[in-house]
RNA sequence: GGGAGUUUAGCUCAGCUGGUUCAGAGCAUCUGCCUUACAAGCAGAGGGUCACUGGUUCGAACCCAGUAAUUCCCA
C-alpha cells in the first residue's frame, strides 16, 4: 500500500470520528470501574464556537481522554446553557429586523419565537465540538430549559424559599434601561470615562446665600430630598438642621450630616436622591428621607420628576445643565474621571433602580463553599485564584436572581388580587396553599410573577441536574462528585462559586475536585478576541487549514493554567508540522514490514537503540504523570514532542534504520512497533485524529485493542538514569564528528575511522551505535596523541580524527586558542571559589564536588589542547 | 481607593527547596544540505546586565525592601 508523504487530516478526521461514534466509545453508564465525570461549561445555546471554547474543550477532551484509556469510566456530559439574557436579546433583535416589537407579542408567542430560534441555532456549536474531536458522551446531551432541567430549577427555588434563603424585596439593583431587566452585579462593567462634574447652587432657605454641591449626576436633582455634609466639616456646621433649596425643582429639602460623605471630595456637600443611588438610598433609609422615583424604566424622566417628562436621561443632563446655567444656579463644570457602570450585555449605562425583585440571602449558603476552597478540598489551578475567591465570598451579597424576561425560567410566584403571594409549583398548588391559609382564590384569580431567573440559576445546578439528581440517586451517586471543571477565571463569580455553593447545599459534597482555569486567548497584539474587533480566526477555517490535531496542539502549545494564551496561527502550523513529522515515521517504520529478513541478528547498535528509547520512554512519562498531576498540560506536551520528535525521530529511528538496501531483523522491527505503540499512545489526548488513524493501519496494534482511543495507558515502570547519562556522551560525541564532517565537507556516505585516548574511564556502550550513525569504520584505542588531526574531548576522553587534505590549519589553530583562554577564565573562577575559605566551609559537600569535578575537568582540557598547539 | 499577579533570548514561556538541571525549552534567525521516512525536512551555529536600585548570604533569576512598567479582579 503506498502511504501519501503529507498527512492529510480532511480526509480522515470525519471518518474517524465517524467510527468512533458507531462504535459508541464515548458512550458511559455506571459500572464496577471507577468513574471520571467532567461536565462541559455549557455554551450559549445558539452560540457558534469561538476561539476561547476550543481552548477550553481541547483541555477537557485531552483529560477525558487521557482517563478513558487510564482504565476510568470516562464521561463527558455536553450540553448548552439558554443563556436567557443573551439569547433572549438576540430573538428581539431578529424580530425588530422583520418589524416586529417584543411589546406587540404576547409572552406565548414571543416563547414560540424564542424556541424556533432555538431550534434552528441550537446546537451547531455541539456539532462543531464534533470536529474538534470531543469525545463526550452526546447520548447525555443537555439543556438547562429541558422539561426535567426546568423542573429541577423551580423545585431549588421552592426549596430555598421554604428555608427562608429566597425572599423578595424592594432594593436598589442594577437596572438595564435597555434589557429593561435587573442585571446582577457581577454582570455590571465598569469603565473609567471622562465625564464631567457640575457644581449645582442650592440656596440655604430663608437666606440669600448658597450652597455649592459636586455632581457627575445633574438631572436627578429631580429627585433630590436631602442635602448631606459631614459632621466633622467645620464649613458647614452652621447648616446642620437648615434647608436648602433645590436649583430648579424649587423643593425644600434638609441638610443632613453624616460620616459617610468625603470632605475632600468636590465641594464636601454631597445630593442625595435616594431613589437613584445605593449609597443615597443607604441615607434615605437612616435619615427616613422620602424617596421620589424620577425616572422610567426605559431611562426616560418620569412623572414624578415633574420637569423634562419622558425625555431621555442624558439629553437632560445636557439641557438641565444649560437651563442651570441660565437661572445661575451652575457654578462650574470641571473635567472628572469616574467610572460608569454599563450592561454587560447591551452596552448602556446602568441605572441604580428601586425595585421589587426576589434575591437569595448568600451568607449562610456560602460558608461551606469558602471553607472547602480555602482547605484545597476542591483544589484551583492555579492556586493563585484562591485569592480572588477568598475575597468575594466573604464580601458576598445577597443574590439577585429575578430578571425582566420572558426566555427562561419563570418564577413560581402566584400573586393574589390583594397583593399576597404563595410560592408553589404550579398554579393548584398555589391555590391549595392559599386556601390552607383560609384564602379562597381560585386559579382564575391568581397571576404567575412575569419575570424570569437568572441564568446562573439554572446553570448553579449543573452538576447534579445533568445526572437528575434532585430525582434519583442512582447517577448521582456513581458521577458526581465530577473530577475536573475545565473554565475561565472570569465566571468563577457567577458560576463556579455558585455551583459549589449548590453541590454542599443539596448533595452535601463538592461538586468537582479540581477547577482548572484557562486564560483568555488574545491576539498578537495581546487584544482580546471579540467579534466587535473582528480579530478572532474561524476554528472551522482553522482546523480546515491545519488539521483538528494541529489546532490542539497549536492550541496547547503555550497555555499554562490561567496565563492568557497569545494565539498566533503559527503554532497551529507547528502543530501540523508535527502530525506530519509522525506520519512520516509510520511511514518509515510501515516499510520495513516488507523487509523483515528472519534471519537476521539483532545487531548490537539496534540493541542499544531500544534498550536507551524504552528508558528514555520511561524516564519521560514519570515526568509526564507528574505533569498531569499539577495540570502542567502545555509541559506535558513539549515534553511529548520533544520524545517523538527528538528521541525516537532523530535518535532512535536513525540508530534502528538499516543500511541502505539491507533488511530488518525481526527483532528490531518488533521492538520498533512496541515503542511506537506506547508513543502513540500518549500522544493520543492531544492528537486523537492522527493516532487513531495510525493505529487502524497496524495489525499488531489492533490485537491489542481495537482502537486506541479505549486501548490501555502505559503502565509506569522503572528506569535507569545512567543510560541517559550514558547516551548523552554519545550525543555529544556524533555531534562531534558531524561538525568535523562539516568542517571538512566529508559527505556521511564516506567511512571514517576515529581514535581515542587510552584511558580506563571510557564508557562504550554505545559505539556500536556510534560507529552505525556516524559511518564509522574502524574506533580504535591509541595511547599517544595523533598529529595533525582534529580532536575533541567528551567527558574527559580525548577524541582524534586525522586531518584531510583541505583543513585550514591556522583556522583550527585560532579556534583552539580562543578555546584555551575561555578555559583559563573559567578555570580562575572556580579556583577563586575554592579558595575561599567560607564557600569551603559552608557549601554542601555535593557542590563542593561539583566545582573540584569542574577544576580538574577544566585543567586536563587546558592540558590537551595544550599540547594539541605544541 | 482595595486586592492579586507579571517583568528571564527577537517571540511565547519553564526555571519547584538559594548551590551541576542554572542561565534553559519551543518557535523564529543564520550557515550548509532536495542524504534512499519527512524541505511541513536534515545537520550545525549564534543569541540573555534574569526590569531597575539597594539589602541579607560564602553564594541570589530565586529571599527582603524600595522604584518603574504592565495585566487582571473588586469597590
Amino acid at each position: 500500500m503506498e502511504i501519501p508523504s503529507k498527512y492529510s487530516p480532511n480526509e480522515t478526521e470525519d471518518r474517524i470520528y465517524a467510527m468512533w461514534l458507531e462504535k459508541k466509545v464515548f458512550k458511559s453508564l455506571p459500572n464496577d470501574k471507577p468513574a471520571y465525570t467532567i461536565v462541559i461549561p455549557p455554551p450559549n445555546v445558539t452560540g457558534v464556537l469561538h476561539m476561547g471554547h476550543m481552548l477550553n474543550n481541547t483541555i477537557q477532551d485531552l483529560l477525558i481522554r487521557r482517563a478513558r484509556m487510564r482504565g476510568f469510566n470516562a464521561c463527558w456530559v455536553p450540553g448548552t446553557d439558554h443563556a436567557s439574557i443573551a439569547t433572549e436579546a438576540k430573538v428581539v433583535q431578529k424580530l425588530r429586523k422583520e418589524g416586529i416589537k417584543k411589546s406587540d407579542l404576547s409572552r406565548d408567542a414571543f416563547m414560540e419565537h424564542a424556541w424556533e430560534w432555538t431550534h434552528k441555532h441550537g446546537g451547531i456549536i455541539l456539532d462543531q465540538l464534533k470536529k474538534l474531536g470531543a469525545s463526550c458522551d452526546w447520548d447525555r446531551t443537555r439543556f438547562t430549559m429541558d422539561p426535567k432541567y426546568y423542573e429541577s430549577v423551580i423545585d431549588c427555588f421552592i426549596d430555598l424559599h421554604k428555608k427562608g434563603k429566597i425572599y423578595r424585596g424592594e432594593r436598589m439593583i442594577n437596572w438595564d434601561p435597555a434589557a429593561l431587566t435587573a442585571l446582577s452585579d457581577e454582570e455590571v462593567i465598569h469603565k473609567e470615562i471622562q465625564s464631567k462634574l457640575y457644581f449645582l447652587k442650592y440656596q440655604i432657605e430663608g437666606t440669600t446665600e448658597f450652597l455649592t454641591v459636586a455632581t457627575t449626576r445633574p438631572e436627578t436633582i429631580l429627585g433630590d430630598t436631602a442635602v448631606c455634609v459631614n459632621p466633622k466639616d467645620e464649613r458647614y456646621t452652621h447648616l446642620h438642621g437648615k434647608k436648602v433649596i433645590v436649583p430648579l425643582v424649587n423643593r425644600a429639602v434638609p441638610v443632613i450630616a453624616d460620616e459617610y460623605v468625603e470632605i475632600e471630595f468636590g465641594t464636601g456637600c454631597l445630593k442625595v436622591t435616594p431613589a437613584h443611588d445605593q449609597n443615597d438610598f443607604m441615607l434615605g433609609e437612616k435619615y427616613q428621607l422620602e424617596v421620589i422615583n424620577m425616572m422610567n424604566a426605559d431611562g426616560t424622566i418620569s412623572e414624578a420628576g415633574g420637569m423634562y417628562v419622558g425625555q431621555e436621561r442624558f439629553a437632560v443632563r445636557d439641557q438641565i445643565a444649560k437651563d442651570l446655567d441660565a437661572a445661575g444656579l451652575l457654578a462650574k463644570t470641571e473635567e472628572h474621571l469616574n467610572k460608569v457602570g454599563y450592561s454587560e450585555r447591551t452596552d448602556v449605562v446602568i441605572e441604580p433602580r428601586l425595585s421589587l425583585q426576589w434575591f437569595v440571602d448568600m451568607k449562610d449558603l456560602s460558608k461551606p463553599a469558602l471553607e472547602n476552597v480555602m482547605n484545597d478540598t476542591i483544589r484551583f489551578f492555579p492556586p493563585k485564584f484562591k485569592n480572588s475567591y477568598r475575597n468575594w465570598m466573604e464580601n458576598i451579597k445577597d443574590w439577585c436572581i429575578s430578571r425582566q424576561l420572558w426566555w427562561g425560567h419563570r418564577i413560581p410566584a402566584f400573586y393574589a388580587p390583594d397583593g399576597s403571594f404563595e410560592v408553589a409549583k404550579n398554579i393548584e398548588d398555589a391555590v391549595a396553599q392559599f386556601q390552607a391559609k383560609g384564602a379562597s382564590w381560585s386559579a382564575a384569580d391568581l397571576k404567575q410573577d412575569d419575570d424570569v431567573l437568572d441564568t446562573w440559576f439554572s446553570s448553579w445546578l449543573w452538576p447534579i441536574s445533568v445526572f437528575d439528581g434532585f430525582y434519583s440517586k442512582e447517577e448521582l451517586d456513581y458521577y458526581y462528585p465530577t473530577a475536573d471543571l475545565v473554565t475561565a477565571p472570569e465566571i468563577m463569580f457567577f458560576w463556579v462559586a455558585r455551583m459549589i455553593v449548590a453541590g454542599y447545599e443539596y448533595v452535601g459534597n463538592f461538586p468537582f475536585k479540581n477547577v482548572y482555569y484557562t486564560g483568555i486567548v488574545r491576539d498578537k497584539q495581546g487584544r482580546k478576541m471579540s467579534k466587535s474587533l473582528g480579530n478572532s480566526p474561524d476554528p472551522i477555517e482553522l482546523m480546515q487549514q491545519f488539521g483538528a490535531d494541529g489546532v490542539r496542539v497549536g492550541m496547547l502549545l503555550s497555555s499554562p493554567a490561567g496565563n492568557d494564551l497569545p494565539f498566533d496561527e503559527s503554532l497551529c502550523e507547528q502543530g501540523r508540522n508535527f502530525a506530519n513529522k509522525i506520519w512520516n515515521a509510520f511511514r518509515l517504520v510501515k516499510s520495513w514490514e516488507e523487509k523483515i529478513d528472519a534471519s537476521l541478528e539483532q545487531p548490537e547498535s539496534s540493541a542499544i537503540a531500544v534498550k536507551w528509547m524504552n528508558n528514555r520512554f520511561e524516564q519521560v512519562l514519570a515526568e509526564m504523570e507528574d505533569g498531569y498531576d499539577k495540570f502542567r498540560i502545555s509541559e506535558v506536551l513539549m515534553q511529548t514532542y520533544k520524545l517523538i520528535w527528538d528521541d525516537f525521530c532523530a535518535w532512535y529511528l536513525e540508530m534502528a534504520k538499516p543500511s541502505y538496501g539491507k533488511g530488518i531483523d525481526s527483532k528490531t522491527y518488533n521492538d520498533t512497533l512496541d515503542i511506537f505503540q506506547n508513543l502513540l499512545k500518549v500522544l493520543h489526548p492531544f492528537m486523537p485524529f492522527l493516532t487513531e488513524e495510525m493505529w487502524q493501519h497496524m495489525d499488531s496494534w489492533k490485537n491489542e485493542s481495537e482502537m486506541i482511543c479505549i486501548s490501555n495507558w502505559p503502565a509506569a515502570k522503572t528506569f535507569d538514569a545512567n543510560i541517559q547519562k550514558e547516551f548523552e556522551e554519545f550525543e555529544q560525541l556524533v555531534t562531534e564528528v558531524r561538525n568535523v564532517r562539516k568542517k571538512q565537507n566529508l559527505p556521511n556516505k564516506e567511512a571514517l575511522v576515529v581514535s581515542f585516548m587510552k584511558t580506563a574511564n571510557r564508557n562504550s556502550s554505545f559505539d556500536a551505535a556510534f560507529k552505525h550513525l556516524c559511518n564509522i569504520t574502524e574506533l580504535n584505542e591509541v595511547s599517544e596523541k595523533m598529529s595533525p588531526s582534529f580532536s575533541f574531548m567528551v567527558n574527559g576522553v580525548e577524541y582524534f580524527i586525522p586531518y584531510t587534505a583541505s583543513v585550514d590549519v591556522e583556522a583550527e589553530q585560532a579556534k583552539m586558542k580562543e578555546e584555551l583562554s575561555y578555559l583559563e577564565g573559567f578555570l580562575k573562577s572556580v579556583e577563586a571559589k575554592l579558595s575561599n575559605e567560607r564557600f569551603v566551609q559552608n557549601a554542601p559537600a555535593a557542590v563542593l564536588e561539583g566545582e573540584r569535578k569542574k577544576q580538574s575537568d577544566a585543567l586536563s582540557k587546558i592540558a590537551a589542547i595544550k599540547e594539541q598547539l605544541g
